[in-house]
DNA sequence: GAAGGCAATTTCATTATATGAAAATCCCAC
DNA sequence: GTGGGATTTTCATATAATGAAATTGCCTTC
C-alpha cells in the first residue's frame, strides 16, 4: 500500500541523513537561479559558513557543474546543462511535454495569449513548457518558475481530483494572485494516477473578459482533453 | 594571476572535500542521464553501498529534484527540471544559446544537415543545442550527449587557439571518430578569451563529400564567425 | 500454499569525514 | 601607503556519514 511509514515526512530523526548532501544541492539551486553568484553571497543566501561553502563549490566546480568567471563568481556549468538536457529526453517529463507540445500551439494560435504546461512539485507548482502568444502585449517568462498550489488557478487544477478518465476536465480561473493584471484560465491534464499537469492561458486580465473568457475556458478544456488522449490512448 | 596552484587537479590532499557532495550529484547524473533507475542498479553503476545509495536518493527525492514511481525506481523530478529551466535563462550558455539560434537555422536551411552547438566540459564536449534536418535521413538526438575532445572533430575546434578576434575561423573534419558513417564539419566560435563554443553540422558520411562538402565548411565557417560577432559586436 | 530469491529497508557500532572559527592572504579603492 | 572586502588556508574537534549485516517485503516458481 502506500502507507508511507508514518511521520516519515519530517526528517529520519535517528537516520543520519547527508548533510553536505543537502548542502550541495541548495548551492547548485541558488547558483542557478540566481545567475553569477560570489562565495560570500552564496554562502549569506543559504546560511552555510564561508570555508564550508567554498568546499562544496569547488566540488560542484570540479564536476563541472558550476564554473568560475574570471571576477570569481559562480555560474551554470557544462555538465549540469548536459544533464539538464538529459532530463528533458529521458525524464517522465519528456513524454508530457511532447504530448503537450501540438496542444499548446493550437492553444496559444486560437486564444491569442501565452500558453503554459505545468506540473506539480510539492507544494509549488513549476511551468515547463509554453508557446508564447504573437501580440505585442504579452504574457512571458514564466517557463522555470514556481508559484504556490495555494491561492492560485494552477495549483487548484493541479490537486483536483479526478473521477473517471476520459471525463471532460473542469476550467479554474483566477485573477491576480501571483501578479495583479494577470488572469489565468487552467485545465488539469488527466492521467492514469489522477492529475498529472495543467495547462494554463495565461494573458492581461483587461483582455480575458466576457465572451473572450468564456472561449478561451473552451480552449483550454480541449487541449487539456486532448493531451490526455495523447498520453493515455483508447 | 590565472596561476591555478599547481596539481590542484588531482584531489586536494589535506583538504577534505565532501565524499557526500560528490556522491549525491554522481547519484543524480546517473539517474538523469540513465532514466528510471531502481536503487540496486543505481548502487551498482555508482560503486556506493546501497544503504548509503538509499539515503542518498531520499535526500534527493525529498528535495523534488527526482522521484519515485510506483515500481520504487527514480527518475526525473520537478524541482530539477525547475532549475535546468532556470539554467537556460540565466546561465552564460543562455547568451551564447541565443546568439547561435539564427546561424544555426540558416546553416540547417543551407546545408540541408542537422546543426548543432557545441561546448566545452573538460576532456568532453556537450552538445546542447540543434536545428535538425528537414531530410528523412538525417543526424538526430545528440542534445544533451558528450564525446571525448580526443580524436574528434569538434574536439580539434574547441581546443584550437584563436589568434585575433574577428578572424575567420579554420573548418575541422571528421568521418567515423563516434559513429561510422557520420560525417562532422565543424568551426570554433571565436570570444574575447579563446573559444567558447563550436558548431557542427552532422551528416551521413555518402552525403558529405566533395562539392558539397565544400559549400558545407563555407557555411559552417560563415556561421560560427556570424555567431562570434553577435556575440562581441565591435 | 510453501519455498526460494531478489530488492528495498533498517539497525547500529565505528571512525573517517565534514565542519567552522580564526588567521592569513589577496585584491582593490582611496 | 592604508583600509576593507572578499577569498583562501589551516587545524582541532566531534558530528555526522558510513557500510556490513540483519530484517522485511514482494514476487515468482514449484
Amino acid at each position: 500500500m502506500t502507507t508511507r511509514s508514518r511521520s516519515s515526512g519530517g526528517s529520519g530523526s535517528t537516520l543520519h541523513a547527508s548533510r553536505s548532501a543537502e548542502r550541495v544541492l541548495s548551492l547548485l539551486d541558488t547558483v542557478v537561479t540566481g545567475g553569477a553568484t560570489g562565495l560570500t553571497e552564496a554562502a549569506g543566501a543559504t546560511g552555510i559558513p564561508v570555508s564550508t561553502t567554498l568546499r562544496h563549490l569547488r566540488v560542484l566546480t570540479a564536476r563541472g557543474y558550476l564554473v568560475r568567471d574570471d571576477l570569481g563568481r559562480y555560474s551554470v556549468g557544462p555538465s549540469f546543462v548536459r544533464v539538464a538536457l538529459a532530463a528533458f529526453q529521458s525524464g517522465p517529463y519528456a513524454r508530457l511535454i511532447a504530448a503537450a507540445q501540438p496542444a499548446l500551439q493550437r492553444l496559444a494560435e486560437a486564444t491569442e495569449e501565452s500558453a503554459y504546461l505545468a506540473v506539480r512539485d510539492g507544494s509549488e507548482a513549476v511551468y515547463i513548457a509554453t508557446v508564447e502568444s504573437h501580440r505585442a502585449i504579452r504574457h512571458v517568462g514564466w517557463v522555470g518558475k514556481s508559484v504556490p498550489v495555494e491561492g492560485t488557478a494552477v495549483g487548484k487544477a493541479l490537486t483536483s481530483e479526478v473521477a473517471n478518465l476520459g471525463q471532460r476536465p473542469v476550467p479554474f480561473f483566477n485573477t491576480g494572485a501571483i501578479e495583479p493584471d494577470v488572469t489565468a484560465v487552467v485545465a488539469p491534464i488527466h492521467g492514469s494516477a489522477g492529475t498529472v499537469g495543467a495547462l494554463s492561458v495565461l494573458g492581461p486580465s483587461e483582455r480575458l473578459v466576457g465572451e473572450r473568457l468564456d472561449l478561451t475556458a473552451d480552449a483550454v478544456v480541449d487541449a487539456a482533453q486532448q493531451t490526455s488522449l495523447a498520453l493515455f490512448p483508447r
